[in-house]
RNA sequence: GGAUGGGUUCCCGAGUGGCCAAAGGGGGCAGACUGUAAAUCUGUUAGCGACGCUUUCGAAGGUUCGAAUCCUUCCCCAUCCA
């Protein structure tokens, strides 16, 4: 089995442009393909992780990656499928952005022995002349052509800027100057770049006469049709500091069951064979694919040691085993009891992070949502005296997931 | 530039002088049921020293005992016309 049979066998592939040639280039290592990363955040997020692993999975079959990183494009902000227009970043914002990536992207691949490439889009797009980019490239685009492209379609209806219109335009002009850099014949993106993309083949067929060719990646849904990797308070993001490797490793072992094996085959690098075994397991017995799965993606993203740690803390928290030593864990200080003699309950939970407020925690206890060392406590007034937190200290948990320890 | 309709809490969307911390839905959180799943039902969802107080309805002023609601100026968005 050729990669490309691989990747499709994993549901990573959402449309090509040409199916054989495409085999034929990956399948033999001759791509050098590139994906693109706007630095819209200060940490890639899961989104990026499965393109990451894509690049890896082709780099491994004897492909060349190049990095994108849109320094140039993130001046502009894709439209692509939003109903609102982007915030305008800072040119600053957007280069601590870039610098937050390249960090990040090099954990994943070998840039060792020319083996891949980083570039950055702002190294030809900031200097362009505008006078010069209307007479070279504007002729070869059709507005007819680009306004009937899906990626606008629903910015047809709330409006669309001049400046986020050019955003195809763009990343056109990245394929082409990478193809004539570095011979990039391919390039990889989310489904949603797809209009993006096909138009930058179009450039490159009109302007030297040659074909590029262009894949797109499902994009990461659940069942319920939602990208994957968001929750409430925003992304899961690859920064440890932004999601824990605790958090992060529970936001997989808490996904769907119909969720769990697509995730598997799409995430992680485990042989199709054996996921075909964790395929067979039915209602409860699925929750043993989803540590697997949780283990395995923790320890590619941060570590074997952080997915062991997880693993140990979520088994000690759900199942009474294991120990309390990789419980998200706050040390009390005596400048703490500097007021008081004692600390209570509402502020334990905000101070933890459990809740944002003491409104929101005050309603959580009082709705017996918090148990304090396995004790249900419903008296938002409950103190704790200093003693209370020696030895192992105190345990908290709020609702049934969310655990926090203090110790001394 | 002109005309019209708009900007309400996390999101959508009611509200057109006091009964409004603001209906309803979505989402979130918590409880029950479970498998750390889904579905369902229930409660809850601005903050705080909490049967009271403080801040909130695009922004700033004003009228009024009292404003999300009325007036003025400004900013922004959509549609049509130029």
């Amino acid at each position: 089995m050729g990669i490309y049979e691989e990747l499709v066998a994993r549901g990573l592939i959402a449309q090509v442009t040409d199916e054989e040639q495409i085999k034929e280039l990956v399948n033999t290592g001759k791509a050098t393909f590139y994906i693109g990363f706007d630095p819209t955040a200060d940490s890639l997020h899961v989104g990026h992780f499965m393109a990451l692993c894509l690049m890896k999975r082709l780099q491994m079959a004897g492909n060349k990656p190049i990095a994108l990183i849109g320094g140039g494009t993130a001046m502009i902000g894709d439209p692509s499928g939003r109903s609102d227009m982007r915030k305008m970043m800072t040119t600053e914002t957007i280069r601590h952005n870039v610098e937050c990536f390249k960090k990040q992207i090099s954990k994943f691949i070998t840039f060792e022995d020319d083996k891949a490439l980083l570039a950055d889009n702002a190294d030809w797009l900031l200097d362009l002349n505008y006078m010069e980019v209307l007479r070279d490239i504007g002729p070869h685009f059709s507005v007819n052509r680009m306004l009937a492209a899906e990626c606008y379609k629903q910015r047809m209806e709330k409006g669309l800027t001049f400046l986020e219109f050019n955003y195809m335009i763009m990343q056109s002009f990245d394929f082409y100057s990478l193809y004539k850099r570095y011979g990039c014949n391919l390039q990889f993106g989310g489904d949603d770049q797809w209009s993006n993309m096909l138009a930058g083949t179009e450039l490159i067929r009109r302007k030297l006469g040659k074909d590029a060719h262009a894949m797109t990646i499902k994009l990461l849904l659940n069942s319920e049709g939602k990208k994957m990797g968001k929750t409430q308070s925003g992304a899961v993001w690859l920064d440890r500091e932004k999601t824990t490797p605790y958090e992060f490793f529970q936001y997989w072992r808490n996904v769907d069951d119909a969720d769990v094996i697509k995730c598997m085959k799409m995430l992680t690098f485990l042989p199709l064979e054996e996921i075909a075994k964790y395929e067979t397991l039915e209602g409860s017995e699925l929750n043993k694919a989803k540590e697997v799965l949780a283990y395995e993606l923790t320890a590619l993203v941060h570590s074997k040691e952080d997915a062991d740690k997880a693993l140990e803390a979520s088994k000690a928290l759900f199942s009474g085993q294991g120990d309390l030593e990789n419980m998200p864990t706050t040390t009390i200080t005596d400048a703490d009891f500097a007021e008081h003699s004692t600390l209570d309950i509402l502020s334990l939970l905000t101070k933890s992070g459990l809740t944002p407020s003491r409104s929101e925690a005050r309603r959580a206890v009082e709705q017996g949502g918090v148990t304090v060392n396995g004790e249900k406590e419903t008296n938002a007034k409950a103190e704790y005296a200093k003693e209370a937190f020696a030895g192992d200290g105190i345990v908290i948990k709020k609702g049934k997931k969310s655990f926090h320890r203090f110790i001394l």
